[in-house]
DNA sequence: GTAACTAGTTACCAAAAGGTAACCATCAAT
DNA sequence: ATTGATGGTTACCTTTTGGTAACTAGTTAC
């Protein structure tokens, strides 16, 4: 039985790294992991909050990523009928489940930014 | 007793947000974490092992990758003195705490694949 | 009427990322 | 002498990213 030419990698492998290339892709750029960190330490927030809260973030920025965000249903954008209206953003469970990952990601660079300081 | 004025933002969040834009920082670009998740995989490879296996990667990317990588102390970079010379590259052991991040990643990645295609 | 808050949009610009194609030196085999 | 492997480098170009500044529209307070 012959062999097929140059398979060698496990299908698994390669779907775990498009699974990490997919993940990669919504998170890219410097503000969606603050954005989606904010508003999962501090609940459903308005344009306005978020904006104060990031801190530097130009509202065109802002409101891209939130679109960005939302059509990859990580976000949840809900008008208020208040005058003036108001509009909140919400984690959706999609969302919110990113935290664990955020989450490691934040540890492992503090522990790494310790080590280096060490050395 | 006057508070501060808008502290607010716990000092805990903002380290562990830096935790995650410095992470962010290590493994940006297209390239990083494919390269990184291969030599965690294979163990120690060369610059054409890499580069068969990452199947599309221009050797000049490759290059500045890994340089990148040596840089922030995640890859080693080893000449050994063979006819002709051949190059090994392989993972530190701060290289190697990444794969549960990069797993992590990989598997949040699958699900989130499967979520969007069953809705 | 003018300033300020809501939630954005638009035009413009600079820098960074990433790709292509060509090239380099060293060595081995044909 | 030419081809092909090793491990890269270089010049050039396009696309993407992200920032600034100005502007919009609706409502409220002074």
């Amino acid at each position: 039985m012959k062999k097929k030419k140059a398979p060698e990698r496990p299908t698994q492998c390669r779907v775990l790294i498009q699974g990490v290339r997919d993940t990669q892709d919504l998170l890219n750029g410097k503000w969606k992991t603050p954005i989606i960190g904010a508003l999962y330490y501090r609940g459903k927030m308005r344009f306005m909050e978020l904006r104060r809260e990031l801190d530097g973030i130009a509202p065109k920025m802002l409101s891209q990523e939130l679109k960005d965000l939302e059509m990859n249903h990580l976000v949840t954008r809900t008008v208020h009928n208040t005058m003036p209206i108001t509009v909140e953003y919400e984690l959706t469970e999609q969302g919110k489940s990113l935290n664990s990952i955020i989450d490691a990601m934040g540890r492992w660079g503090i522990k790494y930014r310790e080590q280096m300081l060490r050395a």
